[in-house]
Parts: structure tokens; C-alpha cells; sequence
DNA sequence: CAAAAAGATGCAAAAGCTTCCCATTTTATT
DNA sequence: AATAAAATGGGAAGCTTTTGCATCTTTTTG
């Protein structure tokens, strides 16, 4: 329907942004609730709180904010725009999945074990290695999980 | 209580199996569960059957071989043998953990998207440039996570 | 070796996270 | 505006894992 085609928000295969025509992109209907999530996932990571939000969390931002959106809903919604390739899921721990806008670039996490901070990183060096691991064994790569535990600097002090 | 003190099983700092007395050394009483509960670990990936085994692998299989023991049993003692350091407890993904006798020798796994195959690697580039990116933002490394998602060359069929 | 103490087990109930069901509401299309 | 299609909310249900507790085993004591 449109013109040309590529979408506004991406530039040079990285996004920067999403808005309402991604949720139509991907096929979905434009709703309130997915509106709103989108926004609480835009907004997370930059001041409005940690980037990394477990379906719960976003539940209760959309509380704070004074949206009535049922937790089934969030959790719907977050699997669709997983599946849409707007939002990346993690399995960071505790058998709780952490959700957050993908960006376009690849990254892998270093989360403190003790007060659950993250940090993210990408190492070239890793990455290709995997890639040779990958076809060492005669598999093909399609995605891969790295996350490093430890404790973060602040997280370190004697006591 | 016995002279000279090092472990039977263990060879400069590698383990080469377990019995009994890893048991008794993690201070917990040599019970039949937890007798068998490892017998099952080292059986597995020696020709019975995969290697990394989840708590309802363990439980079914002491059925099979005529064992009454509750699955509430099978999560408590392999809990406690991670705790010990006889077993390795990973979450591949799906929610459920899986387990695998500890060796000794850390690596990390490829896991197949399709059939679940599980390879077992260990790369010291990766293990290394881990070390450096922890380093690079003051945290203290711990342990980490890694898990290749891809097909098996078996997987890979055009079908 | 028997008795007492300490610890472990099994079952069922409960938890914690996530998905499913379905009547009702909202969005998109005609 | 009417119709068709899709989404929502709330609660029930599902799954994996943990917990409570009476009973049974293992270990320590005497
Ligand atoms: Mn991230
Ligand atoms: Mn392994
Ligand atoms: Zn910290
Ligand atoms: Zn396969």
C-alpha cells in the first residue's frame, strides 16, 4: 500500500524507534494495550527505570500510569511482538523471561547476582567464534544465549 | 577419618566419577534415592540415553527400573547435589532445568532447535574474551551462561 | 546391638509463572 | 452505520518446582 516500502523507523537495517505502524506491520491490530506496552517498553532503559522488564513489571507500569490492561493481555501481547520482531525475550533467571525493545543490534547481557543489575556488551571476538563452533559441529547458528554472572562494582564492597 | 584425605575420585582437580562418598563428603546421609538418583546421572550419555537429563527424566526413568521415589524426592536431591557441586543444573530453555553429572571441566553447549540434541563444547577464545568484557565493566566474573541455538546436520534435511 | 536423635522421604497441597477459554468489547472493512 | 474480524479481561487451568508434615531410614550413642 505504501510507496517504496521500507519503514520509516529503520535506517540502514537498525531500527531507532517504533510506533503504531510496526504493530500494524506486523499484522496486528492497532489497540490501546498494545499502544501502551509499546510505549512502557520505549520509555524503560532511558530513566523511566531498568531496560529489562519481566511481563509483571510492565504490568504494573501500565497500573501506575492508570491503564486497565489485563496481565494476560501483557502477556499476549509481549509473545506477539516477540514473534513480530519488535521485542527480544530473555532468560535471564528464576524461570522469569525479561523483555526488551529490540534495537536492531545484537547484543549479549552481564547481570549482577546480587542486585540484578545489567549491563550490555558485544564482543566481535565471541561472535565469530560461535560461528566457527557452530560449523565445527555441522550445525547451522540461528541464535544464541550469553549471559555472564557476576557482581557488579557496587556489589563488591566487603560487607 | 580416612588418612591421606584426598578424594578416590578426584584426579588433580578433575573429577572421574562419583559414588557414595561424594554423598556422604556433602554431608547429606547415603540414602537409597540419592544412591540411585546418581547412578541414573552417570549412566546417562554412556549409551543410556542422553546425557542432560530434566528431574521428570530422572524420576521416570527410577520408574523404569522398578524405583519408588517420589518427584518431589528427584527435585530435592538434585538440588542439594547441585549445591554440592556433584551435579550441573542448566536451563537451556522451555522453563525446565536440565542436569548433567559435573565433570570437573566446565564447557558449554549447542542445543538443536528441532530434535533437542545436545553437543558439548569449550573454547578458550570465548572463555577468555569473557573474562576481559567482565573486567572492562568492574564486574567480578562468577559464572556464566552459554547456549548455541541451531540445527543438527541431521536437521538441516531440505524437508 | 538396641535406643535415641537426626535427617530424609512421599504424598498432597501450594506456589509462581504463563497460557488458555470465552463472553464481551474494540477495531477494521464494507 | 452495519458487518466481519480480531482483541480484551478475568478467571480457570497448566506446568514445573517447592513446601508441609507424618512416617520411615540412617546415623549416632550408650
Ligand atoms: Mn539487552
Ligand atoms: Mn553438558
Ligand atoms: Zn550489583
Ligand atoms: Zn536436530
Amino acid at each position: 500500500m505504501q510507496p517504496g516500502g521500507t519503514n520509516r523507523q529503520v535506517d540502514r537495517g537498525r531500527r531507532v524507534g517504533v510506533d503504531k505502524t510496526d504493530i500494524k506491520q506486523a499484522g496486528l491490530k492497532v489497540t490501546l494495550p498494545r499502544v501502551k506496552i509499546l510505549e512502557i517498553l520505549e520509555a524503560s532503559g532511558k530513566g523511566e527505570g531498568p531496560r529489562h522488564l519481566r511481563a509483571e513489571d510492565v504490568y504494573r507500569r501500565l497500573l501506575e500510569r492508570g491503564e486497565e490492561i489485563g496481565l494476560a493481555t501483557v502477556y499476549r501481547v509481549l509473545t506477539q511482538f516477540v514473534e513480530a520482531g519488535l521485542v527480544c525475550r530473555h532468560n535471564f533467571e528464576g524461570g522469569q523471561s525479561v523483555f526488551e525493545l529490540d534495537r536492531g543490534a545484537h547484543h549479549d547481557h552481564l547481570v549482577c547476582m546480587k542486585c540484578g543489575q545489567v549491563v550490555e556488551f558485544m564482543d566481535e571476538a565471541i561472535e565469530s567464534r560461535q560461528e566457527a563452533i557452530a560449523a565445527e559441529h555441522g550445525f547451522t547458528l540461528e541464535d544464541h544465549t550469553l549471559v555472564i554472572h557476576g557482581f557488579c562494582p557496587s556489589c563488591q564492597a566487603p560487607g
